[in-house]
RNA sequence: AGGGCUAUCGCCAAGCGGUAAGGCACAGCACUUUGACUGCUGCAUUCGCUGGUUCGAAUCCAGCUAGCCCUG
């Protein structure tokens, strides 16, 4: 019987994958990765122990907390609050399923002699005929989140379970309500986990320890002052609300100059791009594309994107070309550019540059 | 000192005698495992001030005030 620790965050879907996996005959071990430190009961929402100790005790499965505290740190927080600074937009939640909750699961696995992990993403991960792995969208793609999952390794994925990928949210409810779990009716996750009250600029503001982070000047793209920012952390390409700025018509964030401190904004057709560049790229269905190569594909650029027509191409070791057969909107730097397949399999992804 | 023009929500701006459009900004909600985008809702009983004409005025008239322009 295969041992697989499951990836508990107290709410629905986790906890209706560890019972699914038992169901089927797995010997499963509950566990929270603990990514910062609360007060008893004041847990952030990527991580309610209480919960997940809760549904534990229910399926008759050992659970566990892992200490993931400080490598979240390294790993997750510090590199979000300097890609502000350098006038990004990260994506945390990218970072963390990499680094900290895949990383930490298995070596925690590793330690309790399990072969698996499992999480309750609505994803699947699949083996191809080429023997690597990769994750494909989920059955109902409403619910799909393999752009949060990109970024994992062929070791992570080859032994990662996700039986919630043949679900739809409700199915998932109905099962979770089915068998009496107290979580069957929680809210979905969202936001960021660690910032509370959805004030990323306010927290990196209280926990960034250089110099203050200054105000600027909104400019048009002709350089013109249009006004004043608050500081180029408050700011994402594509922006239209919160500017605090009229100009009698809608007016959107361009591009974000931090070697100025400036914030140029433009109108609407500006911001769109048929082509963009992306690093620190992760290949998952497909070994590696060489330099020179092109590969036809659909991408996206952001978690709510639907996948586009493109090409992708090497351009240098570092980095990948991706053109879009029509152009895109506001593709933020820091954000992920997401390859998929006609199968729907993640081809790979990288950072926007 | 004369002459002309303009004064409508925080900003821009419709309105031209019949009982205050719209856009921006702002707020709330929805959507959302990131940031955004998007959608919905709210947002001047009041039109520089004071009088007058009229059944009725932001719209017409007079005076005042302020700003802009031209002439000296």
């Amino acid at each position: 019987m295969s041992k697989v620790v499951v990836g508990m965050s107290g709410g629905v879907d986790s906890s209706v994958t560890a019972y699914l996996l038992k169901k089927a005959g797995y010997e499963v071990i509950g566990a929270t990765v603990k990514i910062l430190h609360t007060q008893f009961g004041e847990e952030g929402k990527c991580c309610e122990t209480d919960d997940a100790r809760t549904v534990c005790d229910m399926l008759d499965i050992p659970y566990y907390v892992i200490n993931g505290v400080a490598d979240f740190k390294e790993n997750v927080i510090n590199p979000f609050i300097c890609s502000y600074i350098k006038g990004k937009t990260p994506n945390p939640c990218i970072e963390c399923n990499r680094f900290i909750k895949w990383a930490k699961m298995l070596e925690f696995a590793n330690d309790v002699g399990a072969e698996f992990v499992a999480t309750g993403h609505y994803a699947h991960v699949v083996k191809l005929d080429n023997g690597r792995y990769t994750v494909k969208k989920a059955d109902y793609a409403k619910k799909d989140q393999t752009y949060m999952l990109y970024r994992l390794t062929q070791e992570q994925l080859g032994r990662t379970l996700m039986p919630l990928g043949k679900l739809t949210k409700q199915e998932a409810r109905d099962i979770a309500e089915s068998i009496g779990l107290p979580v069957a009716h929680k809210a979905d996750s969202q936001e960021i986990c660690f910032v509370p009250d959805d004030d990323y600029a306010g927290y990196i503001e209280e926990h960034y320890d250089g110099e203050p982070l200054p105000e600027g000047n909104f400019v048009d793209t002709k350089g013109n002052v249009l006004g004043r920012h608050k500081g180029i952390i408050h700011y994402t390409i594509g922006q239209r609300k919160g500017l605090g700025i009229a100009v009698g018509h809608p007016i959107f964030v361009k591009e974000i100059r931090p070697e100025t401190n400036e914030v140029v904004l433009s109108d609407e057709e500006e911001i769109f791009s048929d082509t963009v560049i992306c690093n620190r790229v992760n290949f998952q269905s497909i070994e590696d594309l060489k330099l020179g190569e092109t590969l036809r594909c659909k991408a996206k650029v952001r978690y709510h994107h639907i996948p586009e027509e493109a090409t992708l191409e090497r351009i240098d070791d570092e980095r990948i070309k991706i053109t879009f057969d029509n152009k895109v909107r506001a593709a933020a730097p820091g954000q992920s550019a997401v390859f998929y397949d006609d199968d729907d399999c993640v081809v790979g992804g990288g950072i926007i540059e």
